[in-house]
DNA sequence: CGCGGTGTTGACAACAGTCAATTACTGTGG
DNA sequence: CCACAGTAATTGACTGTTGTCAACACCGCG
């Protein structure tokens, strides 16, 4: 899997086939450690990508949902378009991601799904049905499977209080934060600065802004010294203060567990005394 | 099971036991024909109800999950509490809604839940593992509880973009309209009206908004005679201008199709020549 | 009767969207 | 090499929305 194939409705190879098969070895390998017969079977998938333009539609809000597939190069988004023409934003798909996380059934799903840049996919088939199975032949890629399709549903929650209950910048250092994270695990991240090729249009409704006040909380952060967006580049400048700002805490599960004071909602006391 | 049996662990018993069985069989049926099997057996389920008292949290964001379970009386939310003291509730759990979603892999949450309401729950364990099963005995059960977890994404993105891109009325109006749906799933809906056991202060905490504001849109919905929310009463005055208001479109698969022009990424013309 | 929780209201300030214009960057063709 | 067009980023002025604070009304309950 080390060779370039000919690919020839492959206009412009975003990376090499080897590329490919480095993101899918490297994303599964974040959870699970692979055999020698499942890093196989993700090296056969990786020779096969399908490459996408950049802002085609993949999939159509309402229509039936195609074969599962796994971006190995380039970004896309899941999105829902309003009757007032406002578009909002509510997954960014990244290099290792499923498409279309719902595996357990095959209904229409509310949202479309488009490329975001070029974009190459190869087929995930082969690990939904490992994932679906009870006693599966490739038991890593299965239990990687179902970590990713939680973590979808994480990133989801994050969304949300994202969207919610963050200030501008809050949210913004936030989602910088979410993608230094999830760039990560596939090798994307070089000591906290990451490619992110999005314009401010995109971010606008990722995040529920205007384009304009995406612009107004960058060039804050910049001020501020906190981060960098520049040319498709994002620097987290200081990472730390960054975390503060957006209220970050680690996934549970996943990294170290936060012994940080859980307040129940029993017990809140976010009273008026309290100020 | 049209009997009451004993309860000695539940204070004020909210519904009969019979009342529980009917939320199940008619949650269920509201997607797939159950046999006379599969019926007993949400039967004997609901026999075995358990209490929690209100505000109580059932699971702390972090923790390892517990046994599934779905609710047969009562409402719970999953939230999340940040640092500043704020809280985003991420779902409202109504009455034949599986608590934890999550049933692909046992990993902890980033989300608590908690009882908003008088509770009662009852195990849902049999149905996750018929959902899990390739071949279920209960193959009713099965598709059903599937159908649910994909209902419950469908949900989450409708948050997503309530809080990202709905006025204040329209979001208020589009959760209303949620509620309507997936309370009438469980016939708990009577023509238009329904209960709502929320205090503006949750509802803030849904909607993310501040209590105040939560207030002043109600007022401002009730002037205009669109709906009527009182004494945990809501009233849908003129839900066809509500729908129109909340951009409210039915979920793809379970009604018709609805065949509104679909606007691509591709070629969305949201320029600034439109207006 | 007083108390605490909830709902309601008004005044004010902070935040965020809209509009419109300008600048920067890119690739194209001459 | 430059002119040009098109896209993206940036900025300022203005408006509308929303949060905060503070006070008050209502209600069930002890």
């Amino acid at each position: 899997m080390s060779f370039v194939s000919s690919n020839e409705f492959v206009p412009d190879s975003i990376d090499g086939q080897s590329g490919h098969f480095r993101v899918l070895a490297e994303h599964f390998s974040a959870f699970v450690c692979l055999s020698n017969a499942e890093m196989k079977l993700l090296g056969d998938l990786a020779e096969a990508a399908r490459y996408h333009p950049p802002y085609r539609d993949l999939y159509v809000a309402g229509a039936s949902p195609p074969p599962p597939r796994m971006i190995v190069a380039g970004w896309a988004c899941q999105y829902r378009l309003l009757p007032d023409g406002h578009r909002q934003i509510i997954s960014l798909k990244l290099p290792g991601d499923l498409i279309w996380p719902l595996m357990q059934v095959r209904l229409p799903s509310s949202c479309a799904v488009a490329a975001l840049t070029e974009l190459e996919t190869v087929s995930a088939q082969p690990l939904i049905e490992a994932a679906a199975s009870a006693d599966p032949i490739h038991p890593g890629l299965a239990h990687a499977t179902r970590v990713m399709a939680h973590l979808h549903d994480m990133l989801l929650y994050d969304q949300i209080v994202r969207l919610g209950r963050q200030t501008a910048c809050g949210r913004f250092a936030h989602l910088m934060l979410e993608l230094r994270e999830r760039l990560g695990r596939v090798g994307l991240v070089d000591s906290d600065s990451f490619a992110m090729p999005l314009t401010q249009d995109v971010l606008a409704d990722v995040l529920g802004f205007s384009v304009v006040h995406v612009n107004r909380t960058v060039q804050q952060l910049r001020r501020e010294r906190l981060l960098d967006v520049r040319n498709g580049q994002v620097v987290l400048l200081q990472p730390e203060r960054l975390q503060e700002l957006a209220g970050w805490a680690p996934l549970p599960g996943l990294s170290v567990e936060t012994k940080t004071a859980k307040r129940s909602l029993a017990t809140e006391s976010r009273t008026k005394s309290e100020h």
